[in-house]
Formats: C-alpha cells, structure tokens, sequence
DNA sequence: GAGT
DNA sequence: CCAAACG
DNA sequence: ACTCCGTTTTGG
C-alpha cells in the first residue's frame, strides 16, 4: 500500500518527466536558428510522438501503469525520481540534459559557424561531454554598436534602406532600422539612388510618401513595403516575397497595369506593366533583377524626385559620397556600425521634416522610464522600494483594451496557458507576473532593455517581449501551437478533479476521449461528473446568471433568517462580464461558524437540492468542522449545470474572506507574500501579527495573534497596501 | 521563469 | 500522506 | 540552490 502508492507517485513523476522533456525539446526547437536545426529536432519529436525516443524519459512501464519496481529498466528512472528530486524542477532538468544532448548533435553536425553566446538563455545542464548548444544568431547591440549577424545571416546584406518617415524617433521604428543593420542591410538618411527598399509605417500611405519625396512615382525596382516587411524577414530567416497582402502599403497599387499606365508619363509603360513584380524578387540583393537594364534603372533613379532644396546635392551622388549616410560597397560593416551608434544617441527631438506627424499611434512620443533620457547605460538597478515587488501593491483593472502591451500581453499570457497545460506552475505563475507588471506598464515595452527594468520581467522574458512586441509573435508560441498532441493533455485537464498529474496518468494509459475515460479510467465520482458535465464546467457564466443564481441562495437563506447576507465574489465581484464559476460567501451578523454550518447543510443545502437548484455536491464541508461547499448548481429553466462555491463566514471574518474570494488568485498570494516578509500571515479568516516561521518565511511555529477579520480595507491598511477596489485587483 |  | 481545488 | 500562499476537502 504504502509502495503502491509510491510507485504511483513515480509514474506521475515519470509522466511529468516526459512532458517536461517533449516540451523542452519541442521549445528548444524554435531556439534553433537554421531551418536545417528545425528539421532535425521536428525529426526527433516525430520519433518521440512515435513512442521510441520518448522512453528517454519514460520507461515503457509507465506507460503500462505498471510498477516501476518490477523492471530492472525502471530502476534508473526510479532512482532519478527519487533520489535527488523531491523537487520535480530537478527532475525536468535532467530529462532536459538529456533531450537538449540529443538535439543539439544533429543540428550542430550542419555546422553552424558561430560559438554559444556568454549568455546562452539554456539552462546549461548539459553533461561535460555534451556538444555545446548553438548560439542564437540574433547578436544584439551592446553599448551602442550594432552588432551584425554573422555574415551567413545577413539576410539583407546589400540592401539599401530607407525608412518612411526616415527617422529613428519612434521606438517602433527605431528597432526596425537597428534590426535590419543587424541584418546586413544599409539605412539611407536621405534618397538616393542606391535606394532599393522603403518601409513605410502602417498609418501612412503611399501618396504621403510620394509627396515627401516630392515624385508623381517611384520606379518599380524599389521594393515598397510596409513596416511588418523586416521583421517578418527576418523572424523567417529570409528575404521574403514583398508582394503580399500583409506588406502593402496604403495607396500602393502594385501589379496593377492600369495603375501602371497612370505613370506611363513619368516611366516607361509597357516594361513596367510586363515584369511587375516578378515572384522571384524574394532574394535579390543589390541588383533588382529586374529585367530592365541597369541604364534604365538608374536613369530613373535620377529622375528620382528629390525634394527641391536638396535635389542638386543628392542628385549628384552618383557615387554615393553623400556623406550623409552612404554605404560604400567595401565598408558596409563600418558604415553599419557607425550609423548604428549614430542612431543609439539620437536624441528625441520632433520630426520636423514633414509636416503631417507620424506620431505612430503606437510609439509613445513620452518614451517611457520618464527623465532618464540618455541614461541610457543603467545596468539593471531594479531596486523597487522594496514594497514595489510586491504585485498587490499595484494591482490593474484587468482591461487590456488601450494598455499599449495589449498584444505583447495577449502573446505572453499564451505562453502562459501553454506551459500551464505542461503542469509548469512555476513558469506559469513568472509569465502571469511578468504581465502584470506588462499590463500596468502604460507605455510600451519595445526592447529587451525597457523590459529588464521592470520588476518580474528577466532575461529571458526581455527577450522573448522584445521579439514580441518587435514581431508580434513569438515563434516558440507558434511552436508550441502547432503541436497537436497535447490538446489531449489539455482536454483532460479540464476535467474537474483532474490536474495534471492525472490527466498525465491518462493519457499515457491511452486513453484519447473523454469518452474514453468514462467508459474504462478508473475515476472518482467528482471526476465523473466532471467529465459528463465537461462542457458545463467550461463555459463562462454570464453576469446576469451569476446573479441569478446568487439570488436563488439569497431568497432560500433569507427564508430561513432574514438576516443572512449573500456576497457574490469572485470575478463577479472583479467586475468581470462572465464568470467561470459562482463563489458566494454565507454570512450573517450574529451566528458563529458552527451555527452556521448546520445551518446551511442541515436546511439550505437539502432545500434547494430539493428543488433542484443544486444539482451535485463536489467536495461539501461534512464534519463539524469546514467552511465551504463546492458543487453544481442550476436555474429553472436551464438544463446547464454551473460550478458553485460556497464560503460560510462568520461576521468577524468577513473582511478577510471577502480578500479570499475575491481574487485575483496572484494578487491573494502577493498579498499574503508582503504579509509573510512582515512577520505577519493572511487567510480566508484574518490577518495575523507575530506568526513566527520556521527558516526564512516558510513553516510556521507560532499561528500570531489575529489582528483583523472583519474589516477588509484595515487589512491592506495594516498590510501598508493602498485600498484598491475589488475591479482593480487584477494581477495576472 | 524571476528573485534572492 | 498526497493530489486537487479555491481565490 | 532554493523559494515562489495558505487553506480545505476528497480519495486512495
């Protein structure tokens, strides 16, 4: 019995294992930075999915929901589970080691050129022996200098960019020249005719270019592309092809003949009509490969439309001496670096060029970090006074809508749902602090260094906001999006009464369907009900049911003693328009806890089970002592059974209960973090002083003196936390 | 994954 | 005892 | 290397 149930344990612990390694491997992936890397590991994971290269981690015998024990194999396994990991953390680490071994021998063997980066984000468990992993290929910039990808990279090496408007004063903009001088590319300050690409900002159009320009028309072997055009390039690893939807600029009749022929005056019409943009153009550096001889091209590029005023000095550069921001074919690298340190001190100062502003809506003109301005070399303090690290001490109101980080935001929070589907609370509970700290950051977080200053937000999230915000999309997200075979795992984990572990054990019994586990999982009754009413149990709740429902218990208490209070908590009582399930809190002024119990299960409870309001009871408070009652409720008139908990408070307890079932569930642990580091301990009844603690926080000796219960603003009082509404305690 |  | 659940 | 909230209830 007793090792019955530890080998359970170490399947669980194995199923987790293997979750954790396919997850990595299936993660680490997308850290490959060739195609070659990419496919190498999506061979591994195939065989993995395939059954064999999963036994890495997983003996057969957990598949078998056989005892470990019982095969000389497991014994391995076994020891790893037991020995040195209570802390699964560990256990994942080395199924980790062992995964990131074997993916990283295939793609290395490819030869990628360029050594490990210091600050390889890997956890580097990886043996002595181990072949180091491959560098990222994305080298950023670093005090100041740009640092370019290796050459092999490049994928704009010989392009010549200029910007629309073409200026670094938007952040936005500003990381899209420094990305594409990282990849090789050449940013021109002023037009010219080396000129191949124009990235034009989203709001603007192609007329406002024009006008800019002060031309009726551009010739055609310019590559004219919206802003997205670099990023997407160079999250793909390629010169992609311009003409697609996604890249065209407002005002940019592209391929159109007829719209051709309105410039047939400026250029020559039928040419230009017949090879417009050809399907190849994708990776053309330097020469447009268009048809038309270079006399032609450049010739129109002299006609090119300079603005008046520098039309004769630009104009004659043929050569490119235009000392301004010319490339020269030899020094491109110089030239690269030297503009990029030009660009990293810029200092901000209003387009005054062109009169319509750009101000993109998105670039906030108040760069953010305030005053700071050109310092811009702060390590990393990240000194919060202290208090500021603590999330309930800021709290947000949880609307996405207008906050600048929306998508960023959307895209981490993603992550976030995806790693808790591997069970990875830890990870999940760093991505739901990191946003938000993202989500009360009202500017927009756009490089790896703005994202570092902030609390909760680290190396490695940094980077991945800043690719995000850079791109607006996280290929590690795509990733893990695309792999299929854990909507099983997550399908199952939306079975009330099952969390990871046991949806883990089911799957690797086999088990496919819900279906399934009725007919042949061993299930308990909570768990069963869970799974007929899987549907129910995952469907928001509208207000107005939430309300409903509340007021069904409301009518029957106040039937029994008039006196009886009903609060509906939870994301109801955040504001929120549906809620996942229904918390209400019980209370009546003068009744103490065990009155109150008997109350509720002895008369309220069998009522309106009698009148069929309450249609099962999930874990209900039994014995004399308990407070709450989870189970399922439903209207009249409505066959769909909704999740309900209830919360029997005593009067003096209210305040603190109302904190509890209020939520958010980050901003509860925040508050009762700040508590602990205080000498002091919250709960669903009170606020304690004088708890002393076993070593540093955890493990109390003494339970304190409670301080408060009833009051729930004295509570973030004495807490030092300023009060914030119920609507403003969104966290995560 | 972040902070100590 | 552990897993799962609640916010 | 270690912590990351504190509690209640079920069920093996």
């Amino acid at each position: 019995m007793a090792t019955g149930s530890k080998d359970d344990t170490g399947d669980r612990l194995r199923a987790k294992q293997a979750f954790y390694a396919s997850l990595d491997a299936t993660l680490a992936e997308i850290d490959d930075e060739e195609d070659v890397g990419r496919k190498a590991s999506a061979e591994l994971l195939g065989r993995r999915s395939g059954g064999s290269a999963v036994t890495v981690a997983v003996p057969h015998d957990a598949v078998l929901g056989r005892s470990a024990s019982e095969t000389g194999l497991a014994s391995n396994a076994a020891h790893q589970v037991t020995k040195p990991i209570t802390k699964l953390d560990s256990a994942r680490r080395q199924s980790n080691a062992i995964v990131s071994a074997a993916r990283a021998a295939p793609t290395l063997m490819k030869g990628t050129t360029f050594a490990a980066a210091p600050s390889d984000p890997m956890p580097s468990a990886a043996p002595p022996g181990a072949i180091p992993k491959v560098g990222r290929a994305i080298k950023r910039k670093r005090d100041g200098l740009v640092k370019l990808v290796p050459e092999a990279q490049q994928i704009f090496k010989g392009m010549h960019f200029y910007f629309f408007p073409n200026d670094d004063n938007n952040p936005a903009r500003a990381m899209r020249i420094m990305k594409v001088l990282e990849y090789g590319a050449t940013w021109h300050k002023e037009w010219n005719h080396h000129i191949t690409h124009v990235i034009v900002d989203r709001q603007l159009d192609y007329s406002q270019l024009l006008r800019s320009l002060n031309v009726s028309s551009l010739p055609d072997y310019i590559v004219t592309v919206a802003e997205g055009y670099p990023a997407e390039c160079i999250s793909l690893r390629y010169t992609l092809e311009p003409n697609q939807k996604r890249f065209h600029v407002k005002g940019y009749t592209i391929s159109v003949p007829s719209s051709a022929a309105q410039h047939k005056e400026n250029f020559e019409p039928e040419k230009t009509s017949l090879e417009l943009k050809p399907a190849g153009r994708s990776v053309m550096p330097r020469q447009p490969e268009s048809p038309r001889t270079t006399d032609e091209a450049s010739e129109q590029s002299q006609m090119l439309p300079l603005e008046p005023s520098q039309a004769p000095t630009t104009a004659n550069t043929e050569r490119g001496e235009a000392g301004s921001s010319m490339a020269g074919s030899t020094n491109e690298l110089d030239e690269a670096l030297r503009q990029a340190k030009e660009l990293r001190y810029v200092p901000l100062e209003d387009d005054g060029e062109d009169g319509r502003r750009p101000s993109t809506s998105e670039g906030p003109t108040t760069d953010d970090e305030g005053g700071s301005e050109t310092s811009v070399k702060k390590r990393k303090p990240k000194q919060l006074a202290y208090q500021d690290k603590f999330q309930c001490m800021k709290g947000g109101s949880g609307d996405n809508d207008g906050n600048p980080n929306a998508a960023t935001i959307s895209i981490l929070q993603q992550m976030a749902d995806y790693y808790g589907q591997m069970g990875d609370e830890w990870r999940v509970r760093a991505y739901r602090k990191a946003i938000g700290t993202l989500r009360n950051h009202h500017t927009k977080v756009w490089t790896k260094e703005q994202a570092l200053a902030l609390p909760q937000i680290g190396e490695r999230l940094a980077v991945k906001i800043e690719e995000i915000a850079h791109t607006n999309r996280l290929r590690r997200l795509d990733n893990a999006k695309a792999k299929p075979a854990d909507q099983i795992l997550q399908n199952f984990m939306g079975v009330y009464g099952a969390g990871f572990g046991t949806a883990s054990e089911w799957v690797a019994q086999g088990y496919r369907t819900l279906d399934d586990l009725l007919d042949k999982a061993s299930l308990t009754d909570n768990q069963r009900i869970g799974i007929e009413h899987y549907d129910d149990f995952n469907s928001r709740i509208p207000r107005a049911e939430v309300e409903q429902h509340g007021a069904v218990i409301r009518k029957a208490l106040t039937n029994i003693d008039p006196k009886f209070e009903v609060i509906i908590g939870g994301s109801y009582r955040r504001g929120k328009a549906t809620s996942g399930d229904i918390d209400c809190i019980l209370t009546h002024p003068n009744i103490d806890s065990t009155r109150l119990r008997t109350i509720i299960l002895q008369r309220l409870i069998p009522t309106l089970t009698k009148t069929n309001f309450l249609v099962a009871a999930l874990a209900a408070t039994s014995r004399d002592e308990g407070s709450k009652w989870h189970g399922a409720s439903r209207l009249r008139h409505s066959s769909t059974w909704r999740r309900l908990d209830l919360l029997l408070v005593p009067s003096d307890e209210i305040g603190a209960a109302l904190i509890y079932f209020t939520g958010d569930d980050v901003f509860n642990r925040s508050l009762r973090l700040l508590a602990s580091t205080k000498g002091m301990r919250l709960n669903q009844r009170g606020l304690y002083r004088d708890v002393v603690r076993e070593q540093r926080g955890r493990g109390k000796i003494s339970e304190g003196v409670r301080v408060e219960g009833r009051d729930e603003r004295r509570i973030f009082e004495v807490l030092g936390v300023p009060w914030r509404e119920p609507g403003d305690r969104i966290c995560g």
